[in-house]
DNA sequence: TGTAAAAATAGGAATCATTACTGTTTATGC
DNA sequence: GCATAAACAGTAATGATTCCTATTTTTACA
């Protein structure tokens, strides 16, 4: 069982109140202000530590830095692919997904990622306000 | 449009007849027999070429190198929890899946990425055997 | 409370995957 | 053939993350 950290209980906080998927970096630069001295390794011990623990998710997209969540209720998530922004996707687990790869397969399915892509609702919005001005 | 090359098309043959989802290293390896010369940066640009003309795929797992499949017609892929091997999915394309998202969601869907996780077929087996020894 | 043991830290070095750079070689079009 | 563009090998650089070590914090309990 691991120690008791201001430091953790930092990190925890801040992915508790922003729900903007924050990279370690981002962690990092944010919780600086509260402890100037914290390193990036400690930053990034803690988010493994917490995501070890389920106490936050991490979210790896194909390219680019992890991302943190401090939901943990399984949920899905889109990237945009127009500015990179992460949200969380309002429609709960698809079991249904597991049990259409069941068919035809002779090993065991215990689970899936899915991650959308496509337009934000702020970049589609942009992009009909573009188009108009064309 | 690209020049031929002789490494790019050694690249390519390979990935047609390995079916091991091979990394970037492992095509590299291999190739070397062939061209002994030939340096991994070419293997990461090849790769990449071929990927963005849409003649292999990529796959990004969430940890670890990605990985390339000379199949390019879209289909689903499974990574065993236990000896991390690589499988393709024998279903479809899952629509329904875009659809789902699209509830409650006012940006625009264009597509999802999937992977299932679990035993593969072999490992399955294999843990059958030994909980049998216990 | 004071102190010893265990855990966590800061800071920096090391690692892994991938991309970028550079001078040389290969392919293409005339 | 020869000029130009593309691709190459070899290597350095980058970005994300982990690992290492000496120091500081936390905890337990005397």
């Amino acid at each position: 069982m691991p120690n008791y950290s201001r430091q953790r209980e930092s990190i925890k906080k801040y992915l508790d109140s922003h729900f903007t998927h924050p990279t370690a970096e981002t962690v990092y630069l944010d919780i600086k202000e509260e402890f100037p001295n914290i390193s990036l390794g400690t930053v990034y011990r803690n988010l493994n530590l917490l995501a070890d623990m389920g106490e936050i998710l991490r979210i790896s997209l194909g390219n680019g830095p992890d991302r943190y969540d401090g939901r943990t209720s399984p949920h899905y998530h889109f990237i945009c692919s127009q500015c990179g922004q992460v949200l969380d996707m309002d429609i709960g687990p698809m079991p249904e997904i597991d049990e259409a790869a069941r068919q035809n397969f002779s090993g065991v399915i215990t689970g899936h990622i899915t991650h959308f892509f496509g337009l934000c609702p702020k970049c589609n919005i942009k992009n009909t306000f573009i188009r108009k001005g064309e």
